[in-house]
DNA sequence: AGGGGTAATTGGTCTGACCAATGCCACCTG
DNA sequence: CAGGTGGCATTGGTCAGACCAATTACCCCT
């Protein structure tokens, strides 16, 4: 395929390659900075430079002196550093809050019995707590968290009135 | 909170804040790794480490001998860079589509004109386009996009038949 | 056999150097 | 004066070597 890409690629995809045909599995230790160097051919600042972008994507975690070791691909990290960015910079407040009502108004309307929700009418946060544990997917209940958390860093208080969660619920 | 993070991190955390304090937009140019080094005080392979990284996510270009610049966000290829090491398992595929699902319908939920939806019933990606735009929530829009971006990258057809398409507008 | 301490291993960081590509600017040439 | 052209400064790309810090392995002594 493309092999104009640049050498700091090409040192990634070239540490992928040798991890598959080691055959390491997640948990494994991969060889070591000093290693990989010799074996790659290249220099040990050239190693680290894909090691540390590995593991910010959450491929591999490193142990001071203990050594760099695969992950679990369920560890859904990559929705975490995709929330870190999406975050930063210019959203609003507003943007928050209405994001968070718009991701809450789908959750309620595929709701067939909500009659559990009663219960936690008298909590803001417990109400769309418990609403949000519902919806069965954890990818929309990642990014919901990471709206939520920004939300509540902003030290505002609750989202809705008790009179609008009530409204909420009669409206389905 | 979170202060233990790591060195690593906490460079590209101090990269990230340098470029929102200098004012820095999409297009313009860096400091240089000497002077990153220099303000930063930490040494060059360590701002290099954290400039490869924020390149590899499509944050950053960098010209060999020219310098390194700010991209668009919506040039970011992060997703599918991340994406490339979860083609595995297709429970996440599910959660990619059930997540889309969701944002769609609460904008849905939302519209009281969409007569001008029909015009685009033909395309599904023109569909949820033009929907997702009617929605004025730039955190909202983003959202969407990169779980949009990831749900593409992984090959997949039409997220929804043209018959479903009419369905959702029917049901407002 | 168990515990403790030391040495080897490994990641973390820095200094300094040199090469390669780019950009700028003064200088030369028509 | 206009345009090219060469060289020099800047900047990224890569490497070698060194030293510190944390962990691990192992040996030795009890």
């Amino acid at each position: 395929m493309e092999k104009k890409r640049n050498a700091f690629e090409m040192n990634i995809a070239a540490i992928k390659l040798m991890i598959e045909q080691d055959g390491l599995v997640p948990g494994d230790r991969i060889p070591s900075e000093r290693e990989l160097a010799e074996r790659l051919a290249i220099s040990r600042p050239s190693v680290r430079e894909a090691l540390r972008t590995l593991a910010y994507l959450g491929i591999i975690e490193t142990r001071h002196g203990g050594g760099s070791f695969l992950l679990n691909r369920d560890d859904h990290t990559y929705i975490q550093i995709i929330a870190q960015f999406l975050v930063t910079g210019d959203s609003k407040f507003e943007d928050l809050a209405g994001t968070l009502r718009l991701l809450e108004q789908s959750a309620i309307a595929q709701l067939d019995d909500y009659t559990f929700l009663e219960e936690h009418l008298d909590s803001d946060t417990a109400f769309r707590e418990t609403l949000i544990n519902t919806v069965k997917n954890d990818l929309f209940e990642r990014i919901w968290r990471q709206v939520n958390a920004f939300y509540q860093s902003f030290g505002q208080g609750e989202l809705y009135t008790r009179a609008e969660r009530e409204a909420l619920l009669k409206r389905s």
